[in-house]
RNA sequence: CGCGGGGUGGAGCAGUCCGGUAGCUCGUCGGGCUCAUAACCCGAAGGUCGGUGGUUCAAAUCCACCCCCCGCAACCA
């Protein structure tokens, strides 16, 4: 069976509602995702994280049950992937049989296995915080956090012997330098590797909402969690589906769960047999003037509102296009407006509306044959589609991008330079149609490439010239050589492809 | 001595792993063009790369120390 690019998301903890962060992960995995998917068989999944002490909280404190508030809410991530045109080929949840049933033999296999024993678990926990402290972290004896009283808890809980595969993690670090990045998320994981690691605590007792354990208690949601994106794709269950897709190609991750993904996981992985990921990829985070989004700050970003009002597209480019992949980057709608009006309406909605305005005036709208001009952007720009392709699949975005617009500026000044205006007035004919089909073969290149980035908008541009083919064709067939468009093909003028959005002077 | 990241022209950022004319976007100034969403194209000004010291023929890039900012250390992307 042929291998499969399968990518993957967090699955997302339904405590509240989606934002922007959200939006963010899930939109790079759809664009490696669409990116895959023009040349081999690509899966890409993401989903809900559904157990746990606080969406139990969350869904008492709304009067309902846990159950009813994660089948409320799921609805609104749905939502928001369909609001970013996002093509996840699977959404699973935590709460569905099929992974409930999976996390149960895993932890029956561990447990056979030896990876798994009852032991106890004590602390000092604060009941307001429901968070466990070591007693270096107390103040004063209370907790560091709310000054309350925090209270010594003892409790027989089900661990996994982590710390059996720390040696093999060191030793998978080592080997496999790239395979968690960037590279600061790697050293980090290595330090914290050398310290050494405990074995971890994988049961609850406090709650009940969770996958339950044969004698009492749940299994931990970080286990649960984890687990979905073997039980997603058929493990113990269908051999060949699962040999095709796992180990994963890419898991994307934000740097705060780094340590679940890169130590826990493939210990996890590894006692039950398999493999570990071929890379994790963990993602900086968006911030609003350097400060963490979140709740708690009021400055939480509503993902719907911002679509509504620059369109998705441009959110999405201007998530890959912001900051190198990996980093920290600010965030402000005065920094999406920008990349908005100077980048696609400027450089790009620009370019589209000339060239058809032209072609319209002097071809009446039909694409002229080439003849046999000097062929300069197709050298140039040949080898284009391979090289974005890498990059986009190195998680290099934003690399991809000032590639492909050095092909945007590079229409932009052939126009300036050949000046079709001119050949028009003095009937210099072949000039004109060569120029025409030229910029015309360029925007086609240019939607293609540019369709994982911004499905939606690249869509239209295809339609406004008039192609018949599918835009998400294999770019190896399509972009293989400078001429692939049919003379003849008749475009459209129509609205301005990306309107300027006005920058609101606040503030 | 808990761990990690960052300090590069007015702003926001690359480049630092594998040392050798400091690059990009926006902004500013000047010019060009008129097909286009007052958009596009060309050119210019502006930085010696947080500080000090060291290694080297040569350092933003390596080493040491120091200053400043920010994360993590918790079931928060």
């Amino acid at each position: 069976m042929q291998r499969t690019y399968y990518v993957t998301t967090p699955i997302y903890y339904i405590s509240g509602n989606p934002h922007i962060g959200h939006a963010y992960t899930t939109v790079v995995a759809d664009v490696l995702a669409r990116t895959s998917r023009t040349f081999q068989p690509t899966f890409f999944l993401t989903g809900t994280d559904e157990h746990g002490q606080k969406v139990a909280n969350a869904a008492a404190a709304a009067g309902k049950s846990p159950q009813e508030w994660c089948d409320e809410l799921v609805p609104r991530w749905k939502e928001l992937f369909a609001a970013y045109h996002v093509s996840y080929d699977d959404f699973i949840r935590t709460t569905q049989a099929r992974h409930v049933e999976k996390v149960r033999r895993v932890f029956d296999r561990l447990r056979a296995g030896g990876d798994v024993y009852l032991g106890k678990y004590e602390g000092w926990y604060c009941v307001s915080d429901e968070t466990f402290w070591l007693e270096s972290k107390l103040v004063d004896g209370r907790c560091p956090t709310c000054g309350r009283e925090v209270q010594w808890i003892s409790e027989d809980d089900w661990f996994f012997r982590l710390s059996a595969y720390r040696d093999r993690l060191l030793e998978h670090f080592e080997r496999n330098p790239q395979w968690v990045q960037p590279r600061s998320v790697y050293n980090e994981m290595m330090s914290i590797l050398r310290e050494g690691l405990d074995d971890l605590s994988i049961s609850r007792t406090n709650l009940d909402w969770g996958i339950p354990i044969d004698g009492g208690g749940v299994i931990y949601v970080w286990l649960d969690a984890l687990l979905n994106y073997i039980t997603a794709i058929g493990w113990s269950e269908d051999e060949d589906r699962f040999a095709a897709l796992w180990p994963a190609k890419t898991q994307l991750i934000g740097k705060e769960i780094a340590r679940f993904h890169t130590l826990i996981w493939p210990a996890l992985l590894w006692a039950l047999g398999e493999r570990a990921p071929e890379l994790v990829f963990a993602h900086g985070w968006i911030t609003v003037d350097g400060e963490k989004i979140g709740k708690s700050l009021g400055n939480a970003v509503d993902p719907f509102a911002l679509a509504a009002r620059f369109g998705a597209d441009s959110v999405r480019y201007f998530l890959l296009r912001e900051a190198p992949f990996g980093s920290d980057f600010s965030y402000s709608e005065e920094k999406i407006a920008q990349r908005h009006n100077s980048d696609l309406a400027n450089d790009l909605g620009n370019l589209l509306q000339r060239t058809l305005s032209m072609l319209q005036r002097y071809r009446e709208g039909t694409v002229p044959a080439r003849g046999d001009a000097g062929d300069v952007l197709g050298d140039r720009f040949g080898a284009l589609a391979m090289s974005t392709r890498e990059r986009i699949l190195a998680l290099r975005f934003r690399e991809a991008l000032e590639g492909v617009w050095e092909l945007v500026t590079a229409l932009n000044r052939t126009i300036d330079e050949r000046k079709p205006w001119t050949l028009h007035k003095e009937g210099r004919s072949d000039e004109l149609d060569a120029v025409l089909y030229d910029l015309c073969e360029g925007l086609r290149r240019l939607a293609l490439l540019l369709h994982p980035i911004m499905p939606e908008r690249t869509e239209e541009m295809w339609r406004q010239l008039g192609e018949p083919g599918r835009i998400d064709e294999d770019w190896s067939s399509s972009l293989g050589r400078w001429g692939g468009l049919r003379p003849g093909t008749q475009t459209k003028t129509a609205a301005p492809l990306f309107p300027k959005v006005e920058l609101v002077a606040q503030t």
